[in-house]
DNA sequence: ACGAGATCCTGTCAGC
DNA sequence: TGCTGACAGGATCTCG
């Protein structure tokens, strides 16, 4: 669920803690995170120099004897909650008691950071600095759709260049993140609907005009999404707990059925790839599925 | 080298 | 009411 908006906002949320020291650490006993967790119980003692944001990834950076950093996605459930002292306190049972939490810091300034991650689809995983730019979740990542200078030209070349083999349709591409980072299952419907293109067209029978008008409402959506500070539809919330709003804003994501807001045509639903899609069988019909 | 499909995981909800 | 099964999906793995 969390896209490149949704993560924005989240690290955003979390900025509060860049400059602080960790006090204390602990790392939840769970297959997944056991390999990690002396690693990460390691962090005790650094400060918290920074956090970025590379596509739907986070990246926090530490010092303390060393530089460390670490390479977190918050899956489709990870949560990130920072609460004061006073908050933390209120809690009627130990943090360690609650389900899925997976990493706690009780930082310098007396607040506490906490890693929820229901369904483990997440990660928060230690390396170096240098080994983070030469991960290849990282290296690979294509233009990100909430980058101010998009680069839509390397954009066109991600979608078509993919020499002689088979291109694939729209929609599929999108959720490649090696062709453009930071947009998700939604997005990818509400781009494709504004762009007035269906998401089973294959790539390669996209005009140029085409694809720089997807480029350009791939950013327009992603923006418009961290200004409503992401689509709160299960799991994600902001660092305070509370919901982002962009869930009211759909043109097509999750209205299967409902009435298209510019023609009234119901949106049509199906799978592609294994992941739902939601199109206008009207505003978007380039492309006829035979 | 690349694409398709399976896999990971658990809360939620529809249907019986 | 309570159970079962389908469903949600980002990244990564395997296979062809």
């Amino acid at each position: 669920m969390p896209e490149g908006p949704e993560v924005e906002t989240v690290r955003r949320g979390l900025l509060p803690v860049v400059g602080t020291k960790i006090l204390e650490v602990k790392v939840a006993d769970h297959k997944k995170y056991r390999p990690q967790r002396a690693e990460i119980e390691a962090l005790e003692g650094t400060t918290i120099t920074d956090i970025t944001r590379r596509g739907k990834f986070m990246v926090f950076y530490f010092e303390g004897n060393s530089r460390k950093a670490a390479l977190n996605h918050l899956g489709m459930t990870g949560v990130w909650y920072h609460y004061s002292d006073q908050v933390w306190n209120e809690f009627d049972v130990p943090f360690e008691e609650y389900p899925h939490w997976k990493v706690y810091f009780g930082l310098d300034d007396n607040t506490h950071l906490l890693f929820v991650n229901t369904r483990t689809f997440g990660r928060f995983e230690m390396f170096t600095p240098e080994e983070i730019e030469e991960h290849k979740s990282i290296r690979t990542l294509g233009p990100d759709i909430l980058d101010d200078e998009f680069d839509t030209d390397e954009f066109v070349k991600r979608m078509l260049g993919r020499g002689k083999s088979r291109i694939k349709e729209v929609g599929k591409c999108l959720l490649d993140y090696t062709i453009v980072a930071g947009c998700g299952n939604i997005y990818k419907s509400e781009s494709l609907f504004l762009a007035k293109i269906n998401p089973f067209t294959p790539a390669n029978q996209l005009s140029e005009n085409q694809l720089r008008e997807l480029a350009k409402r791939l950013t327009e959506v992603g923006k418009k999404a961290l200004r409503f500070q992401g689509s709160s539809l299960r799991d994600y919330r902001m660092v305070d707990g509370y919901s982002g709003l962009m869930q009211n804003e759909f043109n097509a994501y999750d209205r299967a059925g409902d009435p298209c807001s510019v023609c009234t045509t119901p949106i049509l639903k199906a799978t592609q790839g294994d992941r739902s899609s939601f199109w206008c069988p009207s505003c978007q019909d380039n492309f006829v599925i035979s």
